[in-house]
RNA sequence: GGCCCCAUCGUCUAGCUCGGUUUAGGACGUUGCCCUCUCAAGGCAAAAACACGGGUUCAAAUCCCGUUGGGGCUACCA
């Protein structure tokens, strides 16, 4: 049987942590098993779907490196099939029309809320308001006593008493099908084998899989898991902080830890944390898929990006981080010195914004002294030590790591002063801070003239 | 309320399918130490969990039942 998997988003907004999470399984359920994987727009309500939703859906999914096989479907698009079917079901008394509508079934909805009962619908009133000229749903006709069987291949068999299933409507009054009824008639037309999706759909399948035997259609199989929490383990959203995928991109997360840290949200491979996207390929699979609901935990997320950002190609990072050095006015090429600066950085970030944040003196002259920092190290006594160093360092000839290690020792042993003594100053003269990279790397990125420059610029400072 | 799902360190999880190999392992975070020109990174170490109660069994984190707790669904939304 060829697998086939499909993500199906509605366009009603951007594509969050589960979402996200839900189109990872998918696609990485498909690629082990060398199927499709298909995507389908839900945007079978009209009201909530926009254009710009989708595109930014697509956006997010191109960026994490789900790649989906033939064009995306559109529900919008497919109305003439779900009428065909719900006709079908009509013809054959498997459903009915319903001409009862939304608002006469909220007031004996809220009735029955306020007498403490139990509601449900009930098929006698289809009736209610029917004429010729009027507009009717189409529900589907469901049996009052029995069992529908969810054969779920994470949480094993799971029953549902029929007496809880409404005669539920399957087409809208505006020629729309509902979400159950376009979702079923989709997954069979699209050879859809696998049904991987968050269990809060769970009632929903006991509902398509009515569909599928009132049609006498063939099922795909189905596996539902288990949902990302918030930390209070309320439903993931937005006070929970960034929830879209956009965001993180944004925030300077790369698309590789984004899509592992998610990928381990509920799947795991023993201890291994870390996985390129050939080995998630390779080791995917259903089994491993823990029932739990899993906590989003920011600070993990964190960590796996920091992984990332240590770990991928110099090259790469440099390709990312310049749009964002120009956003800030820096000009920049992917040069030796951009390299060196990333290599140095990497180690002390965890995003690639906070890669920017902390690179500005290698770029600009520009830059702040922090104050408690400039008080403390940039005082009168440093002058002659930053001359005996600004000396030192104009007479290098190769100005790299090396010889300006030795031009400190230099400076060390005519001053009788350790090398803490002397290079936290020279740090904040040239990096504003306190933190920063080492400093015989900070002097060899800034070559000797910027070097100079600003340790006299701090000797000036010095004498206040 | 009804129905459904779930339950191992604070968090992600391994172990549970096929009960003994477990003083319950790894990772994030936390704390301490080492390294050290600062900050990091790195190394080492520590604290930290089988929700509870009953069974079944020679033996249960592992099987069964119940309780409690958490989550989801309960629309002509998806």
């Amino acid at each position: 049987m060829k697998i086939v998997t499909r993500f199906a988003p509605s366009p009603t907004g951007v594509l969050h942590i589960g979402g996200a999470r839900t189109a990872i399984f998918n696609w990485l359920f498909a690629r082990n098993n060398g199927g499709n994987f298909i995507l389908r727009i839900e945007d079978t309500d009209q009201a909530r779907s926009t254009k710009e939703s989708e595109k930014e859906i697509l956006e997010s999914m191109k960026w994490l490196g789900l790649d989906w096989d033939s064009e995306p479907i559109r529900q919008s698009e497919r109305t003439e099939i779900y009428k065909e079917y719900a006709n079908k079901l009509l013809s054959e008394g498997k459903a009915y029309k319903c001409y009862v509508t939304p608002e006469q079934l909220q007031e004996k909805r809220k009735e029955a809320q306020e007498k403490g009962e139990y509601f449900k619908y009930k098929r006698e009133w289809a009736e209610i308001g029917a004429a010729p000229d009027k507009p009717f749903a189409i529900r589907l006709a469901t049996e009052d006593a029995g069992k529908v069987l969810v054969q779920d291949l994470i949480r094993g068999n799971i029953e549902f008493d029929l007496k809880e299933i409404d005669d539920f409507v399957i087409l809208r009054a505006d020629g729309f099908p509902t979400y159950n009824f376009a979702v079923a008639i989709d997954d069979f037309d699209m050879g859809i084998s696998h049904v991987i999706r968050g269990d809060d759909h769970l009632t929903n399948t006991s509902k398509q899989i009515l569909i599928y035997d009132a049609l006498d259609l063939g099922k795909p199989k189905f596996a539902h898991v288990s949902m990302i929490l918030g930390e209070d383990k309320a439903k993931l959203s937005k006070r929970h902080g960034a929830t879209s995928v956009i965001e993180y991109k944004n925030d300077g997360y790369l698309p590789e830890a984004v899509l592992n840290y998610l990928v381990r949200l509920g799947w795991s491979f023993g201890d291994q944390e870390i996985f390129t996207k050939d080995e998630l390929i390779e080791k995917f699979n259903l089994e491993s898929i823990g029932k739990s609901p899993s906590i989003f935990n920011p600070e993990k997320f964190l960590w796996v990006n920091s992984w990332y950002i240590k770990n991928r190609p110099t090259e790469e990072i440099a390709e990312k981080i310049m749009p964002l050095l120009k956003e800030r006015g820096y000009k920049t090429e992917p040069d030796i010195t951009l390299l060196k600066v990333i290599k140095e950085l990497r180690e002390r970030s965890e995003t690639l914004n906070e890669m920017v944040e902390k690179s500005s003196y290698f770029f600009t002259n520009d830059f702040e002294y922090d104050e408690n920092a400039k008080n403390k190290f940039l005082t009168e006594d440093m002058i002659p030590i930053f001359q005996k160093v600004i000396e030192k360092l104009t007479n290098l000839e190769n100005f790299t790591h090396d010889p300006i290690h030795n031009a400190f020792g230099k400076v060390m042993d005519e001053t009788e002063l350790k090398l803490g003594k002397i290079a936290q100053p020279v740090r904040v003269a040239l990096t504003g801070g306190t933190k920063s990279p080492g400093i015989f790397e900070v002097i060899e990125i800034l070559g000797k003239e910027k070097t100079i420059e600003r340790l006299n610029k701090a000797t000036r400072l010095c004498s206040r």
